[in-house]
DNA sequence: CGTTGTTTTGAGATATGTCAACAGGGGTGG
DNA sequence: CCACCCCTGTTGACATATCTCAAAACAACG
């Protein structure tokens, strides 16, 4: 568990190697996973504004994180312009998957949920070169993807079985291999190449 | 229809009286409405990073805005590092709340939703100085609400009809009354005050 | 008063949830 | 090496929230 809701973090991340995800708990124990944080990726830009955290995080494996001093960082970014520019366009990014994540939950059915999931993830790791042929980690306990998609960890199974059976995708232990990408596409609604606009947010402190 | 989604403004605009919402619509026409903008809120900060827009927006009501130039605004902007800053707030707060809606809509039945919609706009409007007494306008038709919070209209007609009934609201053709607020928040699953964290966003361009 | 858009109601269908039992895998400890 | 346990995934039978389709009732408005 990295950070728990309400907290105020003093420091900042990037992730370096190994899954995160993001989550709300509601007090009756129901669970909403908000978004999954791949390697590369920056961890909690709302830590530079000090206010009490409104969501937990936590690791899906072991992780490696390069740790800033809040404080620092945002004295840094506050004399660059462009850094923070940068930082704001990160955000930006956070918002446009948000879009994409509500409106898979609100109006597409819990396969075509699973298939942009899976299609998201292959897409993420494959810019960071983290895809062999058609087979790339997948850490996900199914309980995970039913909170992140607003389905049931056995409604879950029984989907995935499906489209085990169909022959679009394997699911061995910890590896996802994607069988039939088009056929899965199609599943998703996706037409062209999946024209995600996430990047790599190590970039932004590297500088 | 205020803007189009891929396409790219060329303005950046604050909602200075009206009712916006926006949204993405589905091949098959289904629409998901993301968000609902308010009198004082920010339209498309996206806008400033010059990428096609990936939703579009649309007015509910009459509406005026404030219109800036995006090039001249991104000018200012830079040069001073504290609006900058605030802009990056206002895209935070943005991501806050859709963090909100996906657990509402991923983990929360009709009900909830419904009622946690309809405080979220009575708090909202209510720091606008926009509330009398527990009534306020409502231009939404059911049909937004279902789109909003993933369901059918049909059955939004269904729950809002069943609160009407249990006296917990009154919804006359533009205007809703909140009749009995204690048992619409223990609905809503919420305790004390709603600490949301929606702000004054015409302050940060005031300046 | 018609027209058009919205809401309400009903009957029936379906996707997804619930509960509970079982199966398999991978560790751990004896 | 076996016996056991815990965790995860699978399957079945059944429950239910929400959807679909369609008709009727309203409301606003010229």
């Amino acid at each position: 568990m990295l950070f728990r809701e309400s907290e105020i973090p003093s420091e900042v991340y990037t992730l370096f190697d190994g899954w995160v995800f993001r989550f709300k708990l509601l007090p009756d124990g129901r669970r909403q996973i908000l978004s999954f944080l791949l390697p590369g990726d920056f961890l909690v830009p709302q830590a530079l504004r000090r206010q009490p955290l409104r969501f937990s995080v936590q690791a899906l494996t072991d992780v490696t994180l390069c740790v800033f001093d809040a404080g620092e960082v945002t004295r840094v970014v506050l004399e660059r312009p462009l850094l923070l520019r940068q930082l704001e366009g990160l955000c930006v990014r956070d918002s446009l998957s948000a879009d994409d994540r509500l409106t898979d939950i609100g109006r597409r059915s819990a396969q075509e949920r699973i298939a942009r999931l899976i299609l998201e993830f292959e897409f993420r790791l494959g810019i960071r070169n983290l895809v062999n042929g058609n087979s790339f980690p997948f850490p996900l306990r199914q309980e995970h993807i039913g909170d992140a998609l607003g389905l049931t960890k056995v409604h879950v199974s029984r989907t995935l079985g499906s489209l085990r059976r169909q022959g679009l995708i394997a699911l061995t232990g910890n590896y996802l291999v994607v069988r039939d990408r088009v056929a899965l596409m199609a599943i998703a609604g996706l037409r062209d190449q999946n024209v995600n606009h996430l990047s790599e947010d190590i970039a932004v402190l590297a500088s």
